[in-house]
DNA sequence: AATGAATGAGGATTCATTCAT
DNA sequence: CATGAATGAATCCTCATTCAT
């Protein structure tokens, strides 16, 4: 009779609500401050149940970090790899939907955990660095760098016109998670991102170039 | 020659001895990860000394922060409060003073400290936020709006101007602190903000205006 | 032929093929070292079955350890009870026998258990001591004091006789379950019997060097 | 004024403190069953405090065991090392001092805790084989080899030869840590060393029954 | 009967903090 | 002021045992 088992069911299930769960409790406390019990609690299951999936806390919190790496890899990298028309539509196209993946994923909150413990678990920040940071900001200066052949883009060292195209972003990002919640004004990424996507522009393109 | 005898003089530097090993310490290692005999050690005395100086560590956490405060705070908003001249050669000179002191001063330390405990010290968060952050963005989008209204700067939201501005200087901290100690690039921040300026300059200024 | 379907065979041979796999494990790795459900994987079967045939862990070690004194109450104890002839012969006949059994039967790694957890689990040492210990060293004594009543034997307390003849077995047992792991020498049980029991008998001492 | 501290002092007698408390609680619930706190408790101090010294409950264990050796070690070897007489003679000291040492040293508790653990810390059964076992069986097959060449001793395996001399003192000491405790018969050693030299000496049959 | 997911009591270990000296 | 031995609360992790399937 098509119906499956309850907990059969569940048990596929377990490894993503226990990440789910601990994904919360590292952002809210740092994986110091994160107790195990809590993280099983909000999985809702026990304390030793956590460790039939998860042989560490160590080994849960590069599970969560690295699970919320994975999504994130593909769905900046599908925008940034589209090529056609000229730079500044691709910028325009480009930031906002950044700005949405980072209202919808919880890249925020990793990137906190990864800056917080990137001393202790290196490995995690080399993760990011290798997997997202690098391809994107090697993608996006590429591209740079083509617009500049192109005569489209002011001369300049591309990477550092990544910067200057990506930090306020990144700003946005850490001022959200750590000073809004202490009474920090409310971050609306989007409306950064538009915005910040005309000035650097305007500053970045040639006379000619110009929308 | 007046000469106060060495060993009064270290008396007096002891708690300055103190945060400056712990400032080491919790931006190696954490808030939790630190230990307070590693503090104790590296700043050459015994454990039990650091309790006649700090009653207990998060008050020694607190004290590194603020201590690390107060000089950024007089650093950064003199030159933002240095009113004459026309605001692009106030930003000419205002973002490479940043770089410097960022160079200089620990706030990068401090701010990945900031930043990973920010929910378990929310105070730390909101000194942060109160004492520097909010300042130097007030005053900043100040100097904007009212080149604004002399018609030097496009229109647009000052605070998001803001973000366009000091963003990228941002992103650089954060990432000599967590990517260069993983493999990431070596990140020059002054080479950045000069030539950032020029680009969001570009970007800022109303056609006439330019330089 | 009459034969049983295979796995009506197994099912009844579950509870030996248990104490089988924990004998090994429990002579391993000592009672608390040892984890059901290593056992249980041993056994060919899952944790939880383990607890369909034995209550708790310790009934389980008891199950090891009586299973193991039962084979070896009858087999050490018929050749004791044979009777007739010298004692010399009846000796020559029993320690061989002795030395054989011990290196079929697990006696060596039981008695290393029950020597480890004497005081853990007393009644098992109470078992032993009274169901076999007591039994062999009881009748061997009965032996000797008959064949120095028969002036067979010199005098002497005859369970001091008894562990003069004895002992040298049981150290080999536990030298071959302690030491020979280790890099200790292997033991050849039966060999020392041999030569042990023509000195127990004769004494080390040639006949010219007799005090 | 003479006095010493009270806790200075103190300080150096920590770890024997603790040494002694851990033999009596290993000794009597083994290496996994005995507590950290137990061993604390009954050394006179907290937990925390076992660990100043002994960086785990392991290690505690190896040098429980290895302290025991040490002194066992010289006590033992110096009666075997002495030369002059004949070899009855020899033995008629040597074996009534072995059961002395036993009964004073702490051999017999930790030869229990190093039998039931010797495959979890194959390391010390090592220490005990080369530093102890080995030592002393092989002064004495040497001393027998020379008895040998001599006449005083029959031929046959010196080592063989000595399971026949210290066998009954190996089975008494077993017998005193485990079936002792749970209605054995009370173990004297002495008397046994004594009777059994003269019966291993000159063997149990009398001169008319000699085969 | 058998499975194996789940539980939770138990214990080793850490480390901020205290305090006798 | 300074020391460092001592404390004990806190937490990770293990594993015997249970029980829904």
């Amino acid at each position: 009779m098509m119906q499956e088992p309850k907990w059969r069911r569940r048990k596929e299930e377990r490894p993503a609500d226990i990440v789910a769960a601990a994904l919360q409790v590292f952002a809210e406390k740092g994986f110091a401050g994160a107790k195990v019990e809590e993280i099983a609690t909000r999985a809702g299951l026990s304390k030793g149940a956590v460790y039939l999936y998860f042989p560490t806390k160590e080994d849960l919190f590069r599970a969560v970090v690295q699970q919320a790496v994975l999504p994130g890899i593909d769905a900046l990298a599908r925008p940034l790899a589209e090529h056609d028309g000229p730079f500044a539509d691709r910028l325009r196209a480009l930031l906002p939907r950044f700005a949405e993946l980072l209202t919808v994923l919880p890249l925020g909150a990793v990137a906190k955990m990864v800056i917080g413990e990137s001393r202790n678990f290196p490995e995690l920040a080399r993760v990011w660095h290798d997997e997202i940071v690098q391809r994107a900001v090697g993608i996006l200066a590429g591209r740079i760098e083509a617009a500049q052949a192109a005569g489209e883009v002011r001369p300049g060292d591309p990477r550092t016109h990544v910067f200057s195209i990506i930090g306020p972003m990144v700003m946005g990002i850490i001022w959200r998670e750590t000073l809004t919640p202490v009474g920090g004004a409310e971050i609306d990424l989007p409306a950064i991102a538009r915005q910040h996507v005309e000035t650097v522009l305007a500053g970045l393109l040639v006379e000619g170039a110009r929308a």
